[in-house]
Formats: structure tokens, C-alpha cells, sequence
DNA sequence: ACCATTATGTTCAGTCATGAACAAAACACA
DNA sequence: TGTGTTTTGTTCATGACTGAACATAATGGT
């Protein structure tokens, strides 16, 4: 049954992959991310924030006070990255970093007033690059989508995420 | 027929992204690409090159000959990125630099053999690790998804595209 | 043929993320 | 309690990409 749309490869011809359906459909999706990132940017850019800014501070107004540690896993990046990226977000008064009371390890994360305001601004931005991008597709076709690439997200943490990650607690 | 999925917004309240379909499907989508870049590189790992090389030397074995500037477009990077990883790939004889006749400014992109075995050995591992990683997506829905990441992506290429690229010749 | 404009590639300074090495705090468990 | 391990965050050297400035080559209009 996991004979999917390739076809047969001999033992010595190579299958070229741009002849494979799940090769160039996943080429359009990197693509389109690669674009959008592109998109999303230039939209940002009147707000002064960048793109790393933003998803630091969309992520610490979702769930305020996480620490340094859960956001960087958040955004698949490593920790060192959010101890150079958030003192700068601190300098701006956008974000506030307070140690927590019973494990003085973690710095917990949370918005200031002003950070708040600008992270709405943003969000409103970023709502709106969305349902401009995806006006092409019908509600069925973005959930089918969507669904899919969850799916995708689930099978390549379960391959990749186990040698970085430690094991999810259940 | 464009009021979507979105509750409808009362003009103070704002609608709070993650309560969006569209905006969740998004995240997918961006988290998927994310997890496969990390996946993918270390997959090609043994083979001693990077993500950014490797997409550089399929895409000469695809249209051997092409530009720096056409290879530049294709994987939506600057020329300079392209003046800098090249000679990196010449020096290790994978590819060959050969300035065009007519057009001297023109310097066109060949593989060395060398450069094209690794190149097929890169692809193996990159059609495996793509299978692989769509296993949990039946045909249809791969394909589905694909399709509506190449209307999302020509509806990103009208928005951004406009500003930086010129226009495509008909 | 001439000059302004456009296209291609290179260089360089600045920016951002990485990953290893490190310090401090918490934890495990005997 | 005490000691070795784990977790969290920081620092630093490194590498990759950007965007602006530049040099060279081609093109277009006159």
C-alpha cells in the first residue's frame, strides 16, 4: 500500500525528482513559505519590527510569562538566540523579563503596556497578510491544507525532534 | 462571498489571530517548512554538504547552464549570496563557472562530474526523506495541498513581487 | 558612433542565528 | 546532607545572508 505516485525506479536509473508529485508539491509549500516571509517583512516593516521581533511578541502576548527556554522551542530556534534577540525587545520597553520566585533559573516573559499596543498593531497586520494570501483558496481547501501540513509537522518531529528534543511528556 | 471563516469583528474587540482557521492553517504550514529544514540538513549531513549548497547544485543539475542571477531568482536569494557561495563549490570541483560567449557578463553554471554524483547521491536522500516525510498524507491529499501552495504562492509573487522582481515576459 | 540606461556579478560592512563552552540554580538519590 | 546530573540562561567565535556601492558589459535611442 505505500506504493505512492512514483514511478517504478529500475535499480540503476536514478527516479529524477522534479518527476515526482510529493517531490514538487513540496517544493511549492517551501516555496510559498519562503515568499511569504518575504511578504510578512516588508508589511512589518512600518511598525519597526522585524519578522523575529514579531513572533517574540506574538508568542509572549499568547501565553505571557513563559520563559526564555519554552519560547525558543516555540520558534525552533536556540537559546542563545533569545538571549541576544530579547535584551534588545527590553532596551525598546516592548517586553519585560522577571525572574521567577520559586526556580531563579527562569526568566519569565511578559509585554509592557507599550508592547502590548505594538503587538496588536502587528497582529492586526499579520491577520490581515493572511486572509489577503489565502483569499485564493476556499475555507475546504485552507482546512485540508492546514490539516495536512499538521499531519507533515507531527511526522517530522517525530524523526527530527528526537535527537534535539527530549521526550514529550505525555 | 469573501466573508470567511472569521468571527465577524465588533470594531473594538479584536479578533485574536489564533482563533482564526486561516491564520492556524498558516502556522502549520510555517512550522512544517521550519522542522523540514532542520530534518533535511541533517539528513544531508553525511554527505558533507549543506542545505544552501545542495539547493545550488540541484538546481544546475535541473537547467545546467543557467546564470547566477537566474539561480539567485530561483531560490529567492540576493546575487551576492550567490557571488559568495559559488567559489566555495568551484574550489571543491563540484561545479564549473564558464563566462558565456555573447553575453560576457554572463557567467554560466555547469557541474563537474564530481559534482554531479554527489549531486545524485543529495537527491536520493532528499526524494526518501520527502516520501518519508509524506507518508502520513494519501496522494490525494499531498497533491491537494501542493496544488493550493502553488495558487498561494503566485498570489505571494503578485503582492511582494511586484516590488523587487521585474515583470515576468509573457 | 555616442551617451544614458539597464543588467550581471563582486565586494564589503552590518546583522542574525548557530553551537560550543561556561556559570548558576535545581534536582535526584543515596 | 552531599554529590553528580540536569536545566536554564549567557557569552563568544563562526558562518550565512543582506543591501548598498561598485565595476564591467550590453542595450537603446538619437
Amino acid at each position: 500500500m505505500n506504493k505512492t505516485q512514483a514511478p517504478s525506479a529500475s535499480p540503476e536509473a536514478q527516479v529524477l525528482p522534479w518527476e515526482l508529485p510529493r517531490f514538487r508539491n513540496w517544493i511549492a509549500v517551501a516555496r510559498a513559505h519562503s515568499l511569504w516571509e518575504k511578504v510578512f517583512t516588508e508589511a512589518l516593516a512600518p511598525l519597526d519590527i522585524q519578522l523575529a521581533h514579531y513572533d517574540v511578541l506574538a508568542n509572549i502576548f499568547h501565553v505571557p510569562g513563559l520563559s526564555q527556554q519554552a519560547l525558543a522551542e516555540k520558534l525552533l530556534v536556540g537559546r542563545s538566540a533569545m538571549s541576544m534577540l530579547l535584551p534588545v525587545l527590553e532596551k525598546r520597553g516592548l517586553i519585560e523579563r522577571r525572574n521567577d520566585e520559586t526556580d531563579r533559573r527562569l526568566r519569565r516573559l511578559w509585554l509592557t503596556s507599550a508592547g502590548e499596543a505594538l503587538t496588536r498593531k502587528a497582529m492586526a497586520v499579520h491577520v490581515a497578510e493572511i486572509e489577503a494570501m489565502m483569499q485564493v483558496l476556499s475555507d475546504e481547501e485552507c482546512n485540508a491544507a492546514g490539516e495536512a501540513m499538521r499531519r507533515v509537522g507531527k511526522a517530522l518531529e517525530a524523526r527530527g525532534g528526537a535527537a534535539t528534543s527530549r521526550p514529550e511528556k505525555p
